[in-house]
DNA sequence: CTGATTTTATACTCATTAGTAAAAAACAGC
DNA sequence: GCTGTTTTTTACTAATGAGTATAAAATCAG
């Protein structure tokens, strides 16, 4: 006998995230967030608790949507270096795909003010499950007899992260966005340098 | 016969700039700013104007005092590599050097809510300087015959200025700094193999 | 020591914004 | 239709924080 309610949470979740995505936590205003969901304060309260929460749950919403979408189909190919490169490819892909440019994860990592301990755990998480991502694929890749015995899979992971956090700042900023893809071409000639067969 | 100004405005500023950088710029209340230079709203108000324009010379002074302390030596160096090698141990040393960790110009770039114009301006100018910096030591060792011909010079500076926004975010994290080193040394075999005579 | 002038101190204003109280409207089951 | 529950609407509260008015204190020239 509750009147239903009348949206969809998944896709006001989405609103939500991209308004977080692209100004940030504090900058974004309740207001802003019922003009982008079109609902007002009262039942974004109701239905997520307060701003913080609703902030966790976009985080998570992001995992869920933009993070999984680039890696899970990638995480089971035997051929771990060409995993890496389609990942990178599908960042350039990305640049022209309706989401905002940069990474929520990374954002958030740089604006320390609101991180508690939840937030820090998310941002921690993600950042470990891409390291993760990375050395996954090089071992793969490693047990196939792809890659080179000198390179190191933890130092090749973190290295391959900076990378994808760089390219998160770089892509952020129209001015230095067009220098993604440069950059992009230059580690995908790095990746075929850890091939055994060299160029 | 006025009275003499009793605090170093130089001094200041280092101190309002260290706070902008840790905590970023909303974050940062005129409180923040007291406690941290032991000065009153008022006379900050006096010295440097409004908030906004505190940052401003805040980041000036951020380039001036941060940026060009590490990469002015390496400016004239005929060995571009060797220079752009000094440059990344140099980052690994100031991972204890007192000053906050990351970059407030990355910082500031992420933080797009408060880049009016001339904020913007400066925020690009240090990407471009420091896209210039790396451009400028990769044609000196050209020249000096150092690079290897296939290596392009404006991509690998975009390359490398990616790199060091990376390391920027990375190193922002307790939790993923432990990781610089490593990126670093793998980042320095990398610069290697850019040599003509390989490893 | 005195006066001119600037810096400091105290206390305020005003705008913004997260969060809430209370009433009105909408919906499902009977 | 009527009832009970939930959502929506409207309007408010309370806190924070940037910026300022005004008076007191400090410094140098003469």
């Amino acid at each position: 006998m509750p009147r239903p309610r009348s949206f969809d949470s998944e896709e006001v979740l989405e609103k939500v995230m991209v308004r977080f995505w692209e100004a940030g936590y504090s900058a974004t205003t309740l207001d802003d967030l019922e003009k982008v969901t079109g609902l007002k304060r009262v039942s974004l309260y109701n239905a997520f608790g307060d701003k913080r929460e609703l902030f966790l749950e976009a985080l998570r919403c992001y995992r869920r949507v933009v993070v999984s979408g680039r890696t899970a189909p990638l995480r089971d190919s035997s051929r771990g270096l060409d995993a890496i490169r389609s990942f990178f490819q599908g960042l350039l892909a990305a640049q022209d795909s309706g989401w905002p440019a940069g990474c929520l994860m990374v954002n958030t990592s740089i604006d320390e003010t609101h991180l508690d301990r939840q937030v820090l755990d998310l941002v921690r998480q993600h950042f470990q499950a891409m390291e993760n991502f990375f050395a996954g694929a090089l071992e793969r890749s490693r047990l196939s007899g792809e890659l080179r015995a000198e390179v190191p899979t933890q130092a090749a992971a973190a290295y391959l992260l900076t990378f994808v956090q760089g390219l998160a700042v770089l892509g952020r900023n129209p001015e230095t966005s067009v220098r993604v893809r440069d950059a992009v071409d230059l580690l995908l000639e790095q990746l075929d340098s850890w091939r055994v067969v060299r160029d």
